[in-house]
DNA sequence: TGTACATCAGTGAACGCGCGTTCACTGATGTAC
DNA sequence: TGTACATCAGTGAACGCGCGTTCACTGATGTAC
């Protein structure tokens, strides 16, 4: 009873966090970070304003909780999309993985744009956004680790990796890049860079008046940048 | 007289809008976009609130101006060192203008992000900002021009051209990209579009804990993408 | 099972702030005859 | 060269707004004996 009645008012605390945020999300969408207000946010609770305090202790927090969700987002869609591919297939891996951060990107534009967007000023990123941030950057070099492992990687060779890497890369390669050469991990992180990149533009009209099908040269991209980065 | 002293009141004026906009770039880059006020920009100029009103007609107006002022300013930037190469060194002039766009941004973050960060809210650009945008990508595009007219453009085929763009290649090709074949064209953007990936996340913080030369792995990555996109 | 106490959620008023924009005005600068 | 008028720059007060955050409070829910 004493467990079960505690866990009572914790789960209401749970949902009513979980509407908070789910609030302030459609909000980001619309007015974006700069615009998000907890009165605003209290305001559509039904709440008077200052109780949104007894959640989240200040705006920040709330934004915080808000970037640490849209990167696990990502992570989620990256993991899933890799999850749905033959092992062996590694072409097949990376272009299911790219299309996962476009297709979320592009379906969530405005927490798309929190995490990969002009950061917000005055904002500081607190530790626990470390990890989720990099979930999506993990999956991508466990698919070169892979294809490493498979003796699958192909590199040109054709442009000398600085020297200056070198310490970077041997770090890489203890955590995620494992087995990778230095090459094969500085052009894995070109191609992943790449693909930021090409969602970045696309979603903030750079290709406007340029590329009309930008499906279609997004696929060509990718394609091109797995060869780039040694994938076969 | 006539004609001297009317050019003397708009001497002072035009003095004016550039005392303003230097004041409100640097606002930019403390507060942001979105921490722009025209208030602020009054106080320091030690005029009364309204009396800005008299140059910008409304704060969309003076965004307006500092956008054009950045587009321009990459632009300049890129051209100048595209200036500075010999004309068939297309590898050397790529690598030029690759460094001015990624010294320019480091340069003015804040600037830099007006124009490829998260697009500020409800602010919609008007038709002048077009031109300017453009800038930096016409002279990307001639120097793969004049590297197809040089004849030392090699692409390696091994990604099918997606159906899709042939009209958006033709169109291209009728205006900036004189003469280049549609892999040529399609290449050329992916690898102006890494450059600009790779810039944004050095500034967002993407690379922290990853990279720590970024100069050097800039090198790596826009020699590469040179490659990759045929240049030689 | 019942009662006394502690914890928690939500209220309502307030503080102090800055913002964009309008408007009627004064005074200086430029123009036309 | 001098005077009457028009244009422009800058003032100061005001409107109406929304914001983050604090604080003393009421009332409900949970806890311990």
């Amino acid at each position: 009873m004493m467990t079960a009645s505690r866990t009572a008012r914790e789960r209401v605390r749970a949902e009513l966090i979980r509407e908070i945020t789910d609030i302030a999300r459609r909000h980001l969408s619309t007015e974006g970070a700069a615009g998000l207000s907890l009165r605003a946010v209290a305001r559509e609770m039904g709440m008077v304003s200052s109780a949104i305090y007894r959640y989240f202790p200040t705006k920040d927090d709330l934004l915080t909780a808000l970037i640490i969700d849209a990167y696990n987002a990502v992570g989620e869609a990256v993991e899933h999309a890799d999850a749905g591919c033959a092992r062996e297939d590694f072409i097949g891996r990376w272009m299911e993985m790219c299309r996962a951060i476009r297709a979320w990107a592009l379906a969530h534009p405005h927490e798309y744009a929190l995490i990969h967007g002009t950061p917000v000023p005055g904002y500081q990123a607190p530790d626990d956004t470390i990890d989720p941030a990099s979930r999506d950057g993990i999956m991508f070099a466990r698919l070169f680790t892979d294809a490493q492992a498979a003796g699958t990687i192909q590199l040109p060779g054709d442009t000398p990796v600085p020297a200056q890497f070198h310490g970077d890369a041997a770090a890489l390669r203890e955590t995620v890049f494992v087995g990778v050469p230095d090459e094969g991990i500085l052009r894995g992180i070109h191609a992943w860079t790449w693909v930021y990149g090409a969602v970045n533009f696309e979603l903030f009209g750079m290709y406007n008046n340029v590329i009309t099908d930008r499906a279609a040269t997004f696929e060509h991209g990718a394609l091109s940048m797995a060869h780039y980065a040694g994938l076969r």
